[in-house]
DNA sequence: TATCTATCTTAACACTGTTCAGATTGAGCG
DNA sequence: CGCTCAATCTGAACAGTGTTAAGATAGATA
C-alpha cells in the first residue's frame, strides 16, 4: 500500500510527507465524496472504507470526521446525489417520451441501466444501515426519485391519489426488484457489455408484459 | 466489551474459562449456524460476525475455519438454508389456492412476508459478496426458489417457454422490489406489526394492479 | 501584529477476519 | 487394553477497520 507520495518540499516549510496540500486542504468535502465516488465505482459498495477513502484524499484517517461526523456521514453525502442523479436520469427519459405508457416505459429502462452503470452506487443508496437513514435531506432526495414515478403513473391511471401511489409503488418494485435481482446475478452476468445488454432486453419484455401496449390497460 | 471471563489461570488444574463444552464440540456446525441465525435475527444482517457467532457457539474465533473455511462459507450455509426455507413457502403458498392466478398472489405475499419476517436472513441471502457466491449448492437452492415462481407463472400465460421466463421475471422482480424498499423503510416503518401489516395491505393492492383479476389478462 | 477558530494530524483503543503452529481428543487398529 | 493418527479446536499474532481525544497548524479576524 503506501499510497502518501514521496516527499515534495513547500517552499521554505518543513518538507511535510504530503506535497499535494497543506494543512488545509480547501475543498476535502468535495475531494472525500469523488473519493468514495471512486471507490464505489471501481470496487463495490463493499469495498468502501473510510480510511480509504481518505487515504485517496491525500489526508488523516481522521480527518473525515470533522466534516462528515463519521462513515456513515459521508455515504450519506454520496447517497443523497445518487438519488438527485437518478430522479434527474429519471424526469429525462420521461420527458423524451410521449405517450404515458412510453414514458413510464423509458422510466423503467433508466432506473435499471443506471443501477447497472453505477451499481456501487446504487447499492449503497439503497443500503439504510451504512447511512444516516433519517437524515433530512437524503429521504428528500429519495422521496424525489420515487416521485418521479408519481408524476408519470398518475396520467396512466387518471384516477384516485390513492391509485396513482398504487401504481407507482408498483412500477418503482418492479424495476427496483430487476435491478437488484440483476446485480446478484439472478438474470445470468452482469459484469460484460454482452451480459447487460441482455438483461436490459429481459427487462424490455418484462415491461412490455406488466405494462402492455397502451389502451389494454386503463 | 470484553466478555470473555476474566482471568481463570490455568495452572494444573484447568477451570477453563469455556465450561460448557470441552475441546470438541461435536456439533459445531449446527451450533455455529444457529448462532448466525440468532444474531441476523436479533440485529440484522450487518451486525453479523463471524468472531461474534464463534463467541455464542463457545469457541474460538479461529474455529469456525475449519467447518466452513471462513465468514463467506458460514453465511452461504446460512443463506442456503433461507432459500429452502423461502422456496418451501413458496410452494406451499401456492398449494393452497386453487386459480392460477390466486396462487401467484398467494406467493406474492409468502415471499414479502418472508422477507419482513426474517430481514436479516432475507437481506444475507441476497448479498452475493457475503457469500461463496459460485457455490454449487447455494446457486442450486435460489434457483430453486425462483423456479417456484416459474411453475405458478407458465400456467398463466399458457405460452411459450421463454413467455414464461418473463411472466417469471416479472413476478419476482416486482415482489423482491417491493420487499427490498420495504426493508429500507421506503413504504414508512416495518418495525412494529402495524406497520408491517399496512405495508402488506399496499403490497395486496399492488399485485391487483399487475395481476387483475383472472381473465383481464390473457 | 496578535489572537481566535476551523482544520487537520498523531496516537491510541477496541474491534474485525484470517492464518499458523501447537494442544487436545475421539476413534480405529494392533 | 494401549497406540497412533487424524480431526478438532486453541492461542497468539497480523494487518486491517472506525472512532476518539489531545494537540499542531494556519487562515481569518480584530
Amino acid at each position: 500500500m503506501k499510497k502518501r507520495a514521496p516527499a515534495a518540499k513547500r517552499s521554505t516549510a518543513p518538507t511535510r510527507p504530503r506535497p499535494e496540500v497543506g494543512y488545509h486542504h480547501g475543498e476535502l468535502q468535495e475531494a472525500l465524496i469523488a473519493a468514495s465516488e471512486a471507490i464505489l465505482a471501481e470496487q463495490g459498495a463493499e469495498a468502501f472504507t473510510l480510511r480509504e477513502a481518505a487515504r485517496r484524499a491525500g489526508v488523516s484517517p481522521a480527518a473525515p470526521s470533522h466534516h462528515f461526523g463519521n462513515a456513515q456521514g459521508l455515504l450519506t453525502e454520496v447517497a443523497i446525489r445518487g438519488y438527485d442523479a437518478l430522479a434527474g436520469a429519471l424526469r429525462e427519459a420521461a420527458s423524451g417520451k410521449q405517450g404515458v405508457r412510453d414514458k413510464l416505459h423509458a422510466q423503467g429502462l433508466a432506473y435499471v441501466d443506471y443501477a447497472l452503470r453505477h451499481p456501487g452506487r446504487f447499492q449503497t443508496m439503497f443500503a439504510n444501515k451504512r447511512l444516516v437513514a433519517d437524515d433530512a435531506r437524503l429521504k428528500q432526495a429519495s422521496r424525489a426519485a420515487g416521485h418521479a414515478f408519481e408524476v408519470v403513473v398518475a396520467e396512466l391511471t387518471g384516477g384516485t391519489a390513492k391509485e396513482a401511489k398504487t401504481a407507482a409503488a408498483a412500477a418503482w418494485s418492479t424495476v427496483h426488484g430487476f435491478a437488484k435481482l440483476a446485480l446478484e446475478e439472478k438474470f445470468g452476468s452482469v459484469n460484460n457489455e454482452a451480459g447487460r445488454r441482455e438483461i436490459m432486453m429481459t427487462l424490455d419484455q418484462v415491461l412490455n408484459y406488466l405494462w402492455p401496449a397502451s389502451g389494454t390497460r386503463q
